[in-house]
DNA sequence: GGCCAGGTCCAAT
DNA sequence: ATTGGACATGGC
């Protein structure tokens, strides 16, 4: 049977696109999403979000519709950039993923394509997921730690160095260590999923924001250095450290929501995004002065020689 | 064929 | 504290 929840500010499609979250089939803008025991569809229909096979108090909870989108992005709208970004991807909600699926994910996503994360968990599941029917519907469980494959059979399925990573986290989650990290501050449980070997600060930051609802827990990626790096450094490369710390100050409490909008905007549009930012240090450096070389024809000379737009 | 992918670990400064 | 290379695999 089929129930909707109506909900604004939302974007089944960004949310789903914007690389949280891999196990999911869509055809025809219908989602099948398989989380633990359930299985359950979703599609979009304006500010209607339609489902079956799930509780709305379960959908509620897994696409965050309990927080407060406009709120959140007008508090990281601290700049034109951010600005344009959430124009483009406006609706795109950071999810509450099950811990060890999510840990088991960003573990399989190391130095890996989105294709090939994507690719990697299916077989995953395949593999040595039980496969469950409900309402009509059947998909393949992500394998609970215990049904975990071991590291080599891991690598035949094509993990790579990942494998013994994936395998030694199973065998600390059936030791529990996922079960206490809701209770703890965000910078103790970071402390604590580090302990797992695979697990550095990036992995942990994602875990931190896609599955236990820490919204300012800011990931730093290949993209994230290189856009940040470009935006927000005048082209220096920053440390991760730098950038985590400038994205805190700069875009405040809800940093996690800005790295998730900046992230596909630069994965998306990434050409245009070092035009706009060539065009516009151009800009800048010619605007504040009063020399004579600020003049339009100076301008546009640079402008033919370096910056195609 | 070399380089890069939602990185991490380890050793050598 | 920072930096370079190894680590599997696949796609361009």
């Amino acid at each position: 049977m089929t129930s909707f929840l109506t909900v604004p500010d939302f974007s089944l499609r960004h949310t789903m696109r914007s690389g949280q979250f891999f196990r999911w089939r869509e055809r025809d803008g219908l989602y099948q999403i398989c989380q633990r025991n359930r299985i359950f569809r979703v599609w979009q229909e304006d500010d209607r979000l339609c489902f079956t096979g799930v509780s709305a108090a379960y959908l509620r909870t897994f696409f965050s519709l309990d927080h407060d989108l406009a709120g959140i992005a007008r508090s990281i709208d601290r700049d034109p950039w951010m600005h344009e970004a959430l124009r483009r991807y406006w609706g795109l909600r950071l999810l509450r993923q099950d811990p060890w699926e999510c840990t088991a994910a960003f573990l399989t996503s190391i130095a890996c394509t989105i294709p090939r994360i994507t690719r990697n968990l299916a077989a995953i599941a395949e593999t040595f997921g039980e496969e469950i029917r409900s309402g009509g519907l059947s998909d393949r469980r992500f394998p609970t730690p215990e049904e975990m494959g071991g590291e080599e059979r891991l690598r035949r399925l094509g993990l790579g160095f990942r494998a013994r990573y994936l395998a030694d986290a199973a065998r600390l989650c059936r030791a529990g260590i996922l079960e206490d990290l809701p209770f703890l501050s965000m910078a103790e449980a970071r402390e604590a999923l580090m302990v797992v070997q695979g697990i550095a600060e990036k992995v942990a930051d994602c875990i931190l924001l896609f599955a236990f609802n820490h919204p300012s827990s800011f990931p730093v990626d290949t993209w994230i250095r290189k856009v940040m790096s470009l935006l927000y450094f005048s082209g220096r490369r920053a440390t991760d450290r730098e950038i985590r710390e400038f994205a805190g100050t700069h875009f405040g409490r809800y940093a996690g929501y800005a790295q998730q909008y900046l992230y596909v905007y630069a994965r998306d549009c990434w050409s245009e995004i070092e035009q706009k930012a060539l065009l516009r240090s151009i800009v800048r450096r010619r605007l504040p002065t009063r020399r004579p070389a600020a003049t339009p024809s100076a301008l546009e000379s640079l402008l033919r020689e370096g910056a195609p737009v």
